[in-house]
DNA sequence: GTATATGCAAAGCATTTGCATTAAA
DNA sequence: TTTAATGCAAATGCTTTGCATATAC
């Protein structure tokens, strides 16, 4: 990951065209430690530019995560969570009452192996690991 | 986990009824390294018996899911998997080019953990590796 | 005999796409 | 001025649901 630049700041290096909307989609997502739908994200965009599409964010979120910028978390339920953060090994901590998501930072992950019989052929680019639980407001309700 | 009853054993004990459709579904699942879609599931089943509905496979693979004998993985397309495995600990790996999945054991999982300060507030109730990268057939072409 | 599973077709929902318009560079 | 992004609305694709009929127990 390039280091000491923003986000935007990224991007711009990159000649991505820099508009209102995708300024408002990137502010939506920064310094979130818990991850946002897309629903959500569109809702947070709107605050900031009103006129703001569902289509465009999802356009929107798709570029940064082809990009690297972003990362894409799906729930059980099938539904995305978008992430600013990036990184080769990248965790999550999922609820799974409400889909509320955290970024973690596990102990033991860097100890973790797949023997090369266990990988079918395959070549491995990253590893992903999920806590999943309940939050404190689904443990003692729903 | 119920140990040293099969699958259809363990469904019977538990007052299910029994159908040739549900039958097939299970079937359809036994043996597999590699993980189904429900569109694959229902054409194993249909090789069993014909008439069954992709609505019928549907139903019954949400049902074996919820009563914690088959689980569902989601791949990074937000479609599902079904794997006749079910266990605390289950980890997997998918190829992100054709969404191949397969069951594996890394080592090293035992001694991944999550501090308590990183809970925020949660019960842990899984952990889930997922190592992710690109099949042969991939990896060459597409 | 009764409760439950089935197939079908229609509905649901998250996400994607086509296209004419608008705006960034 | 050119190329790419936007909003809208329609389309997609996976999954779920309602309901009348059929079937396991």
């Amino acid at each position: 990951m390039t280091v000491g630049l923003s986000l935007p700041e990224r991007l711009e290096a990159r000649h991505w065209r820099i508009t209102p909307q995708r300024r408002a989609v990137i502010r939506a997502l920064e310094g979130e430690h818990v991850h946002l739908s897309a629903e959500q994200v569109h809702a947070a965009a709107r605050r900031i530019v009103p006129e703001i599409s569902l289509a465009t964010v999802y356009n929107t979120l798709n570029e940064l995560v082809s990009k690297g910028e972003i990362s894409e978390i799906r729930l059980a339920d099938g539904t995305a969570r978008y992430d600013p953060k990036v990184g080769p090994d990248h965790h999550h901590l999922v609820c799974d009452g409400c889909g509320l998501t955290f970024d973690i930072e596990p102990l033991g992950v860097n100890s973790l192996s797949l023997p090369p019989v266990e990988r079918y052929g395959m070549t491995i680019e990253s590893v992903e690991v999920v806590f999943r639980g309940r939050c404190s407001s689904c443990a003692q309700h729903g």
